[in-house]
DNA sequence: TAGATTGTTAATCGATTAACAATC
DNA sequence: TAGATTGTTAATCGATTAACAATC
């Protein structure tokens, strides 16, 4: 059969990366980040694997699919490993942000700063309150929601972070696809209806403490 | 080989439940009560299916790990499945929070009133900052993080959660392991270093926004 | 009873781990 | 060169889907 192929037919093909490697990825950018501040200029899959107590073989397997990343005999140059990884993950450049909700959580998330040292940078805020419409929360200004398809269009922005209450978070977030945004940050309690080329992250708080609670009421049942 | 066996040596097997059969359960949850607040009283597989966007296989499957709560030929009970799952969740019953860290992220989880719904009720929040000690945030009392081990022992706390900063969080979550603390939802962007009979239970927020960069970023490469 | 739909077994698919030849 | 460790193939494991007999 291989006879049959000629340079280049199998490299054409598009490999989907599956969720569960993206998924893994920001963890690994983060130890290689720890990693790198302490000073260590290489690492083996061996080594690393121990520190984040997955295989060794994941490792590998994980960033081959993205590329030769190590040398044999070597391990891994550290720096270089964690630009790449940055790059692969799209945090090489700058993303800009809009939170829609200006209650608890979205100022929360505004105040996060940690996301602006990723590239993740929090444009505008947009709420109904009329008392909250000028405000600002760290320099970024509060306003009003009537305004966020003529915002969309006039900014550059490809991600949007819902925080909002259930009942309004489907109608927001056709607004928001129609407008054209790309990717949704969902932290409403409801899965949103989106066309299949818009990219939505669920954030479901209480799933998590949900989740706990499964773990801690059998724990108990067990004993 | 089955002559062997008799009533009861197969059942007294302690199956293990896969991580993403119960990460799957709120979500069955959530789509049920929302079906019972419709007035339907039963659904089936298929149906449930159609609306959740899995297979029936799957919803099939998966409430067989935890017991045969349909009937042939009619379906499901969407309340008494519901409440089922509720059990199975352990959210018939109230499990009582501490939330360490009373900055903008603390604020928010102890102002979000869908926890309480579920049964999770925040008993207080603790900090160091001296301004903030003794303030209250919706009727709940932000105490100083000395007095951590001493309250949780005087109250019935089942689950911490942590929103610190990330240089304080593993220190944190080893004196909550010591006073005896069995859950924590860590919402600090770093790994907590605990026994293997705590729970743990990460919201790296950055992370979410990696991902949706990373296929942000792919599609934009493609086109 | 006939039709519908479950519970469950079997088949398939995908993800993880192990093994090792390639090579620095 | 000898030793170390990658990249990658093969083996294993687990999760999802399909199929269908059991049964309401």
């Amino acid at each position: 059969m291989v006879e049959f192929l000629t340079t280049g037919d199998i490299l054409m093909e598009d490999k989907r990366i599956s969720k569960a490697v993206i998924a893994r990825l920001p963890r690994y950018y983060r130890y290689l980040g720890e990693i790198s501040e302490e000073g260590i200029e290489r690492i083996s899959s061996k080594e690393l694997s121990v520190r984040m107590k997955v295989t060794a073989s994941q490792i590998r397997q994980d960033l081959n699919n993205f590329g030769g990343f190590g040398q044999q005999g070597y391990g891994y140059n550290v720096k270089y490993l964690y630009n790449e990884i940055g790059k692969i993950l799209g945090i090489d450049r700058q993303h800009n942000l809009i939170v829609i909700g200006a209650g608890n959580l979205g100022n929360a998330l505004t105040n996060y700063t940690n996301f602006e040292k990723r590239g993740f940078v929090i444009k505008a805020m947009f709420d109904v309150k009329p008392q909250l419409i000028g405000k600002e929360i760290r320099k970024v200004k509060i306003y009003h929601l009537d305004t966020l398809e003529d915002y969309i269009s006039k900014h550059q922005i490809q991600i949007a972070v819902l925080s909002i209450p259930k009942n309004e978070a489907i109608a927001v977030a056709k607004r928001l696809v129609n407008a054209g945004i790309k990717a949704i940050l969902n932290f409403a309690h409801t899965d949103l209806e989106v066309p299949e080329d818009v990219i939505v992250e669920n954030v479901h708080l209480s799933d998590f403490l949900m989740k706990l609670s499964y773990r801690v009421s059998s724990l108990t049942e067990n004993q």
